[in-house]
DNA sequence: TTGTACGCGTTATCAT
DNA sequence: ATGATAACGCGTACAA
């Protein structure tokens, strides 16, 4: 079903029909007669045919990992809850966690295939920026903070640092940290420094062995603290740079005997949804990733239609979620 | 950059360009020359203009109720894994638990958008069958079995009664099933039947009221688990159709003294996260999500490509997964 | 307000 | 093996 056949059929020329669909530069019975025939046949436009002509597409490409993780989920829920009300459409690069296919995509989706991307990198090299910088269409970055890039991200430095705190608050003396191996993300690094920030500022010990790191594994966390236990059996706090890890780092210390949170608080990041399965429930760190993702669909929409855009880079808060881990 | 542009900086015809890109029937010099170019600029053929021609978009529409379960998240996975090999990207359709948008999706897909389509619904009605029905792409469903379609889902039916029998053996006597609610999915149904079989094969007694339902909300495993317990004091097994529910099933009869597994065992479904998080840790049942979207996607790509496939209807396994729940 | 005619970038047909 | 050219479905400048 073409354009010419509804114009054929509604007795009116191609050029009325394309009117109808677009500016609507059309007389009320010639309208009513394409109506009726478009009802009809249930004819749609071709959107490549469209986009031959308008060089839009109405397709946002979005790169991402990996399905496997509550942040994820919530900002690319949140992308496509945005997109979705403006007609456009989510074309997904996911990378399996190959790092090169980033890149990949990125070249993939240059040539017209979207009129915008949005990347969900885990850490973002120079390559990236090259590739970055070659594409026709406007780039917003969720999650990290690059320089020179439109971006959205969140404030982990400052996130650990208050949740530091919130334990130093809470009387504990000797505070230990988990958080990712370096080989991950940016964030890994930020969540690291708050936390060290916060035990110099309150003159607490702060040794290169209180900070551990993880995989992001299943069992690591019980190991981890198996380790760090060794080493300060006088610990009576934990922060953790995710929930998994702080599940595994309490199942360690309740097999050990202690008390959570009586003899030791945890904390842990991003309020997945164990944080309220586990006993005791688990403090922890809420992310606004869902209004990251609608955030960074607005802002590249805004870039599309260069509308103008207050700020590239857009740093979003964070929210403490107190349960029984740390009472 | 278009294909004369590159004919022109390569001196030879468009034609050659073409089929360097397509058949290849292009002597060696001219391949070299065209090669070097293509390099040089990093031109890509519109997939556009190309889909005017040949009616293909290289694109699989992928229906998904949601970014929300695990069950989901692997399903994609599974078909972006298979697909990516392939050369296909995925165009995403996220309703937002949106049943109107599934149809309305399935619409949008139609003319020529698409190669083919995948719909991960929660419930198949006659109004998806007429749409499904309109459609001129071939479709897979996954999660259901729909007659006359397309389909690949799971033993739900037969994962129950065994997860059931499973608590008989040892020793259990009065189960009682916590279910999902009949707004929901079929999958729901074939669960509870599943369980009713179970008991009465083993003559074990069966009410209508041992048999639960919930919304997929947070504290409802907990509460119903408290209606349970009060009709049914001396329960000794509880079978929960959603890993979630048993994780609030587990607190509540831990709250009220009992031990878990020794006086009540549990079994899940879904092997969510949280199976290994709690204490103690869940027995549950585990469906093959990622091999039901690779398989999903290869039978989509077999119906594109009219190879006959050897089956329309697929049903997948399941998996026990004992854990200390029910030891 | 309406219709004709051209061009978007590609593939495929047909001579050569 | 190669190149000129028509055709895919649409939007729009232009003439009417």
């Amino acid at each position: 079903m073409t354009i010419n056949e509804i114009a054929k059929l509604a007795g009116v020329s191609n050029a009325a029909v394309s009117r109808y669909f677009n500016n609507g530069y059309v007389s009320d019975e010639k309208r009513e007669a394409i109506r009726k025939v478009v009802e009809e046949t249930g004819y749609v436009p071709s959107p490549q045919a469209q986009t031959l002509r308008t060089k839009k597409t109405k397709l946002i490409g979005v790169i991402i990992p990996r399905l496997n993780s509550t942040a994820t989920n919530l900002v690319v829920n949140g992308i496509s809850d945005r997109l979705e009300t403006e007609g456009y459409q989510l074309l997904l690069g996911n990378t399996g966690d190959d790092v090169s296919k980033e890149l990949k995509y990125l070249q993939v989706f240059n040539e017209n295939r979207v009129d915008g991307v949005i990347l969900l990198s885990s850490m973002v090299t120079n390559k990236h920026r090259l590739a970055i910088d070659k594409l026709k269409c406007p780039v917003v970055i969720i999650g990290q903070n690059v320089e020179g890039c439109n971006c959205i991200y969140y404030n982990d430095y400052q996130a650990v640092y208050m949740v530091t705190n919130f334990l130093i608050e809470k009387a504990c003396k000797r505070i230990v940290f988990i958080g990712f191996n370096d080989a991950d993300i940016s964030n890994g690094k930020q969540r690291r420094k708050g936390f060290i920030k916060a035990l110099k500022d309150a003159h607490l010990p702060c040794e290169d062995s209180q900070i551990s790191t993880s995989d992001i594994k299943k069992q690591s966390g019980y190991l981890i603290m198996e380790s760090l236990y060794s080493k300060y059996p006088d610990l009576d706090g934990v922060v953790c740079a995710s929930d998994r890890v702080a599940v595994g780092a309490i199942k360690y210390l309740q097999d050990r005997g202690k008390r959570v949170p009586e003899d030791v608080k945890v904390v842990g990041h991003d309020y997945s949804d164990f944080s309220m399965a586990i006993t005791p429930t688990l403090t922890t760190v809420k992310y606004h990733y869902e209004e990251a993702g609608a955030k960074g669909a607005a802002m590249l929409l805004n870039l599309i239609r260069e509308i103008p855009i207050s700020a590239n880079e857009v740093m979003l808060g964070y929210e403490i979620i107190e349960n029984d881990s740390t009472r």
